[in-house]
DNA sequence: ACAAATATTTAGTTTTGTCTAAATTTAATT
DNA sequence: AATTAAATTTAGACAAAACTAAATATTTGT
C-alpha cells in the first residue's frame, strides 16, 4: 500500500464511497487538488487490487475491504491527533498537517501503543469519532448549531470545517468542545446567530454556526 | 528534502562521510543494498544541491549543511526510539524499523516536543549519543568489550550491532545498558572471553565481545 | 610500467504517479 | 430527439528513483 493509495482511499471515504452511490472522478479530483485523468489512473489500480469498484464513467465506490483500509487510515490520522493535543501540547489547528504524515507510518504496534497510552480515546480534538481497532465506530448523536432553534441549548462537540482559520477563529472566541452554548436570537435578515457562551453573548455568522455540533441538552 | 535523499545523507554519514576521505560509491552502494549507478545518480543531485562534495571517482563527502542535515535525521531517529523504548514498551531490537520511518516526518514543533516529554535524553536505547537541536554531540568515552584486559570491569554502555538477532541475544542473556560486566579469562585459542554479570559467569565469543561497548571503571 | 582486475560512470529502460491535450461518453437543454 | 455542455477516459509525455549493460577510469599486481 503507497501514501499516495492511502490517500486516494481515505479521501473516497470522506467524500462518501462507502455508502451505494459511486463518487465521481472529478470530485476526488477536486478533493485531492489533482487532475481527473490522475483519478482514473488510481482507479484501475485500486480496482485491481480489490480495493474498489470502478466501472468506466460510473464513478467509484469502495469495497468492503477499501472500507477497512480506510477505517484504519482515519484511525491512525484521530489517535495522532490526540496524541499531538494530550501529549504534546499541539493546538487543534496544527494537529492536521502533522498527522496527514503519521497516519502512513506502519506498524500495528505502533498505533495500538498509541492508542494505550491514550487511554482509548473515542474522539479526537475535533470531536470525530474514533473507529475501533476492528474497524467500527459510532457517530455520535449531534446536530449542526444551524439547525438548533432560538432557545436551545447545546454542548459543543465537534467541528464540521477543521481549516486552521476556523478553528483559530473558534480559538480567538473562546469556543472550545465541551462548552455551553445557547442560541438567544436568530436574525431573519442574514441568519447569523446570537449566542450566550461563558456568560457572555456573542454574534456569529450562520457559516460559523454551520460548521459547529452540539448535543442537545434533553 | 526527499526520503530517498535524506536516507543517502544518513548513510553517507554513517560510513564516515564528515571526516575528510571520502566515501566510495560501491561502499554506498552495498550499505543500502542498491546499485553503485544508483549512487552516482544521487550524488550529481545532492551535489547540486551544495549537501555533498562529489568529483566523478573520487567519492563522496558531506558539505557542511550536508552534516547539518544529517544529524537533524539522526537526532530525530535516536529521540523516536528513546520514545518507543520509554513510552510505548518497545524492546530495543523493535525499534530501528519503525524509527526509520518516523524519523521522515516533516515538523520542527513534534521532535522538539518530543524531546522535551522524554526529558532531553543523551542516549538512545543503544547507547548512542543524541545530536543537539543545533547539531552539537559527544560521544561517550567508552571502548569494546573486546579490547578489555583480562580482570577489567566496565559498564554496559552501549553496542555497535543493532540488528535484532544480536540483541534478542543481549536480552536472552540479560545484558543490558548500565549493567557491570567482569571479563574473567579471555581464551587465547578463539578470543572468547569469561565475563561475570549479575554473580553468574558466561562465556561469550569474540564477534559479541566486539559489538559491546563499556566505560571502564575508574 | 603495463596488463588485469576492480570501481565508477554513462546510456538507455522501468515503474509510479502525475500531467496535458485530444477523444469519447454521459448529461443537460432546448 | 438533436445538439450542446460537461464529465470522463485515452494516449502520450515527464520527473524521480531505481535498474541493466556497456563504456570508461582507476587501482593493483607483477
Amino acid at each position: 500500500m503507497t501514501r499516495s493509495e492511502e490517500n486516494y482511499i481515505k479521501t473516497i471515504f470522506h467524500l462518501g464511497g462507502n455508502s451505494t452511490s459511486p463518487i465521481s472522478t472529478n470530485a476526488i479530483a477536486e478533493q485531492m487538488e489533482t487532475k481527473p485523468s490522475s483519478v482514473t489512473d488510481m482507479a484501475k489500480k485500486l480496482a485491481d487490487k480489490g480495493l474498489v469498484h470502478y466501472k468506466k464513467y460510473q464513478g467509484i465506490l469502495l469495497t468492503e475491504s477499501g472500507i477497512r483500509l480506510a477505517l484504519s487510515i482515519i484511525r491512525k490520522h484521530r489517535l495522532w491527533e490526540v496524541f499531538l493535543v494530550e501529549k504534546l501540547d499541539f493546538t487543534w489547528d496544527e494537529v492536521h498537517e502533522v498527522a496527514e504524515q503519521l497516519e502512513h507510518i506502519k506498524s500495528e504496534k505502533l498505533i495500538d501503543q498509541i492508542d494505550a497510552l491514550l487511554g482509548y480515546p473515542k474522539y479526537d480534538p475535533h470531536g470525530d469519532s474514533i473507529p475501533s481497532k476492528d474497524g467500527e465506530f459510532f457517530e455520535r448523536d449531534k446536530q449542526l448549531l444551524s439547525d438548533m432553534p432560538k432557545a436551545g441549548v447545546g454542548v459543543c462537540v465537534g467541528v464540521k470545517d477543521t481549516s486552521p482559520t476556523f478553528l483559530k477563529f473558534l480559538d480567538k472566541n473562546q469556543i472550545a468542545l465541551g462548552i455551553t452554548i445557547e442560541v438567544l436570537e436568530i436574525e431573519e435578515f442574514d441568519q447569523s446567530l446570537t449566542i450566550q457562551i461563558h456568560d457572555k453573548s456573542l454574534n456569529i455568522s450562520h457559516q460559523i454556526a454551520a460548521n459547529l455540533y452540539v448535543k442537545k441538552q434533553s
